[in-house]
DNA sequence: GTTCCTTAATTGCGTTTGCAACAATTTTTA
DNA sequence: TAAAAATTGTTGCAAACGCAATTAAGGAAC
């Protein structure tokens, strides 16, 4: 392979490839592990944990959906049942007529901490044990770069 | 922060939310992409792909699941798919009358080279033109680690 | 060789998703 | 300010998913 531009294309390809079948094993693994534990899903988790970081523990349905990266409709319905288990609820917004937020429960804030032992062991367990400090710092600034020009960079250049 | 082992734990879980996020965004506007393109889903891809790198063109159905990192029952059902537009088709096993085979089509051969350069694109686009040489390798023998780890560990002390 | 256990793939069913359509506003613009 | 356009959140419907049960066959035990 004498053409290191060859060589680098082709790595990167493997690497998104890793990407992505890390995320889903990884995925697959961390869900079962809620469910042994008779904890809701992962999906609950994002939404609680977004709510509690708000302000007044509540958000605009939008926002929060676009935190969680969820589409609208979808997220209304998770709320419904965010709702129906009593972790969270929902309250018009005055400001604007059609809005809605999303509200943190205190049964919602005790669910979030209840789960997240048994998140954070399957995060450090299946993910951070296995990275150096250097490789974390790389990856972690490497996902920034990523994530923002995905985020904002609204059409780059495709 | 005198104690560096807590900083690296704040660390760990903020690139671990990064990673999901990372991936949440980037699969939308894949399959938004992919869509405008009028193309299948990525799903799809992964399967045709896994399908033409194996000999004959052709994977026993339970090695065709754990390829694609997908139950067996969604795999059924997405080779139903797949068999319903001509992309691949089933081909029970001889030697064990209980297996089937899911084999690539012509159809689906030209469906997945099809689909490369739009998925290469994205790729390319949205993630590898991010990360430097460096970068990258560090994730992708990172990742490898994980990957591994977190396959044949079984139960990794949990 | 018959019984028991495991594995392969599929199917039924309830839940969740994705998309397009909708009603109710708010914002823009002419 | 009236009309047009955009935004917010929800809903209907078809497609896809997760899980448990099922059918069929292989393999082990004895």
């Amino acid at each position: 392979m004498r053409n290191p531009k060859s060589k680098s294309t082709a790595d990167s390809t493997a690497t998104w490839a890793l990407f992505l079948t890390t995320h889903a094993v990884l995925l697959e693994k961390i869900e079962a592990r809620l469910k042994e534990a008779e904890l809701p899903p992962l999906e609950w988790y994002d939404v609680l944990w977004a709510l509690e970081r708000a302000p007044q523990h509540r958000l605009r349905m939008h926002e929060l959906a676009h935190s969680v990266v969820l589409s609208r409709s979808n997220l209304t319905r998770l709320v419904d049942r965010l709702e129906a288990a009593g972790l969270a609820k929902r309250q018009s917004a005055t400001d604007d007529k059609r809005g809605a937020y999303g509200v943190l429960t205190p049964a919602g804030l005790a669910m979030r901490k209840r789960m997240w032992p048994v998140y954070r062991g399957c995060i450090v367990n299946l993910f951070n044990q296995h990275l150096s400090e250097d490789e974390q710092a790389i990856m972690n600034g490497a996902l920034r770069r990523i994530l923002d020009a995905a985020r904002d960079g609204a059409d780059e250049g495709r």
